[in-house]
DNA sequence: ATATATAAAAATGTCAAAATTTTTGGATGT
DNA sequence: ACATCCAAAAATTTTGACATTTTTATATAT
């Protein structure tokens, strides 16, 4: 049986959450935990208060943990939040950031468009979804690193956590065009930022989140 | 001597960092507020995550908790990102909340303005400062109260807290006009809310913070 | 039937000790 | 002087037991 080091739990927990195996909402009990994972409930304790930080997990003293509930209005209004954030940090990257930005939002869009293009091909796996998942994170903050904010990039990172916790259980139903949207947005959103057209970007970003208002 | 509840060692904690009694940057060890709090390392520990969610303190794995840093450049960072949460949420009461948010928003900066005048004319103490910095947050709060966006109202709370925790040791010097200008700004803030004007507000917003950029 | 009270069960929180890891300070060699 | 290695000390993490609180299930009364 496999054992689990702390750092290995706390990914675990992460992963299980942002794919909602522990669905939104629900009460997440240590105890429960503890057997899967070989360790003291104090441990789950201290791991879900780590994830709290980013807010895939709720807590209310003498009330435990759960995963962040989702609702309509909840999606809704964190979409419309990563817009904001997404669109600063592109805005500033815009102006401010280098070459090396370039290169690094490049990088991040060619793996990207290489992953979904192979999703439009074949038909999905939880781990395609897991790859492209990441992939899709790493081209979104590679779009926000150059904006010299690291508290925005902080921050983006815990909203991109909740987004995808959020609207993961959604989205079972990818459409055969969904993926194919989905390239045109990405490539929309590169093309912009690398012209530095702060205005195209934003209504690129916004155009790529819209559906989930 | 005094005994601690697990909330009340939380609320004395997070008074601590924001008014710098623990100062920014330095080491926080358990076993050193062991003694104070009448309690074990681990409810300490427990505390110490619960605050790093605000982003008060910062965790690492292994090497325990510290303040959150501070540095010209990140005080920057977070006044100008406080500019965005609070200029976003703000422009959206303007343009959605009802009659509720302007009584509520009136009410806050009629208590601020009533202890900022009071400042003016007395000496400052560490309790007028206190008692000073809650009214100054609840207005901020109330400002952005009327958004409907659960989830920027909770980061600006993080936000906020971490400006405090920032600026309140380099604010030592209140020169004798400081008050009177903060004053005037809170007042021209609350003037173009209520005249439902988003472009006077977000000036007002930007003016009121732009001194710490 | 609904509501309230109570007892049992379950879950959560706290503790002190043990295990692990990092840091510190000194000795050694280059 | 400088770096490297080692051992001792300190700090952090994990554990399992125990205390407290909340939840659940059952019984009683309105």
């Amino acid at each position: 049986m496999k054992t689990y080091s702390t750092n290995e739990i706390y990914s675990d927990l992460y992963e299980q959450l942002i794919n909602a195996v522990i669905p939104a909402g629900s009460k997440i009990k240590p105890v429960e935990l503890q057997s899967k994972y070989g360790c003291s409930t104090n441990t789950i304790r201290d791991t879900l208060l780590r994830l709290s930080k980013i807010g895939l997990v709720t807590f209310q003293m003498q009330r435990g943990f759960r995963a962040r509930e989702t609702s309509p209005e909840k999606r809704s209004d964190i979409a419309k939040f990563r817009v904001l954030l997404e669109q600063e940090g592109a805005a500033l990257s815009i102006r401010k950031a280098g070459l090396d930005w370039e290169i690094r939002l490049n990088t991040a869009h060619h793996k990207l468009s290489h992953i979904e293009t192979l999703m439009t091909k074949q038909n999905l796996t939880d781990e395609h979804l897991l790859v492209w998942s990441s992939a899709e994170f790493e081209f979104h903050d590679a779009l926000i690193s150059g904006c010299a904010s690291d508290i925005l990039i902080e921050t983006y990172g815990h909203i991109y956590a909740q987004f995808r916790q959020q609207f993961v259980a959604q989205e079972r139903d990818f459409g055969s065009n969904y993926f194919e949207s989905i390239i045109r947005e990405h490539a929309e959103i590169l093309q912009a930022a690398l012209a530095r057209n702060e205005e195209a970007c934003k209504q690129a970003i916004y155009d790529h989140m819209k559906r989930n208002f």
